[in-house]
DNA sequence: AATAGTATGTTATGTTATAACACTTTATGT
DNA sequence: ACATAAAGTGTTATAACATAACATACTATT
């Protein structure tokens, strides 16, 4: 189920706290980061690569694919959003100042993604590496269903 | 760090169940099935739909990608392999025949895999989801990081 | 042997991502 | 303020990953 809604606060407010991130850890939020960081919270799903060149693209002027995928990488390292493995795409995040991990729960009909962080399974998790000796540095945990939207 | 060793028994073990698994459920795992899952088996890491499609050509004939799709979609679709997507590759499942949730454990240095079947883990999942109301069909678990092997 | 269903071959193309090098803008040291 | 270094962006080309569509071949029945 598709559920919109103008939400352009969300989007501002994102941007503002992307802003202060930044500022505080002395990295640069360029006007084309930033737009490419806007773009993906106005969607209201995953975002692909190529779907973000598009709209940021017009009759004047065609955005190639370095200047997107250089933008994804930026906000990507510094945890401003967050990319679905098994999508191939991409979701703003809510906690960028921290370091955290997060699960994703995917639901396949609406494509809306609910990002929570849940310290049991990471706790589940750090001891299931520690029985093995494995040292972890980063978790892609993506879960496929029906949201309950959309079970209804 | 790399630990070489010879396991074609392993492979054939895994080829053999394989063709028992098949054989139960009354789907036909044909030669070019059997030669994919045997040549993924064969790896020591995931391998990528490409290279496997490298490894299965020749001088005389040269495959092309759909032969491995459908080989690859077939495997996946009866759990005799997983796709691990932070890699775009493919590594042997060694639980063909019953269902269940795996977490991968991938060291970046050595590339091999870990398969975990935590029921803990999948229990706090299942936990997650029925708070939100959320139907979880498949996950996706893959954890980066470095096996114990390769942080001695 | 006919036929329906499944599997594979083949051509073409769609989709996702990066390498390499040129140019521009911003930050830093003097 | 100016030279220089570093970071960011533009551009061309291509690599890497995956599927659509249609033709042909094989397999398991009737």
């Amino acid at each position: 189920m598709i559920k919109p809604h103008l939400h352009q606060r969300c989007v501002d407010s994102a941007l503002n706290r992307a802003h202060e991130i930044c500022t505080k850890k002395n990295v640069r939020l360029t006007p084309m980061r930033a737009k490419v960081l806007e773009l993906i919270w106005q969607s209201h799903k995953p975002i692909k690569a190529y779907d973000l060149l598009a709209q940021l693209s017009n009759n004047d002027h065609v955005e190639k694919p370095p200047t997107i995928y250089r933008a994804l990488e930026f906000l990507l390292k510094h945890q401003l959003i967050h990319k679905i493995e098994s999508c191939n795409a991409y979701i703003g995040c809510e906690h960028g100042d921290v370091h955290h991990d997060s699960q994703f729960f995917i639901c396949d009909e609406c494509q809306q993604v609910k990002e929570v962080v849940g310290k049991k399974l990471t706790q589940t998790l750090l001891e299931t590496s520690k029985q093995q000796g494995f040292t972890p540095h980063q978790t892609h945990i993506e879960i496929h269903g029906t949201c309950a939207e959309c079970a209804k």
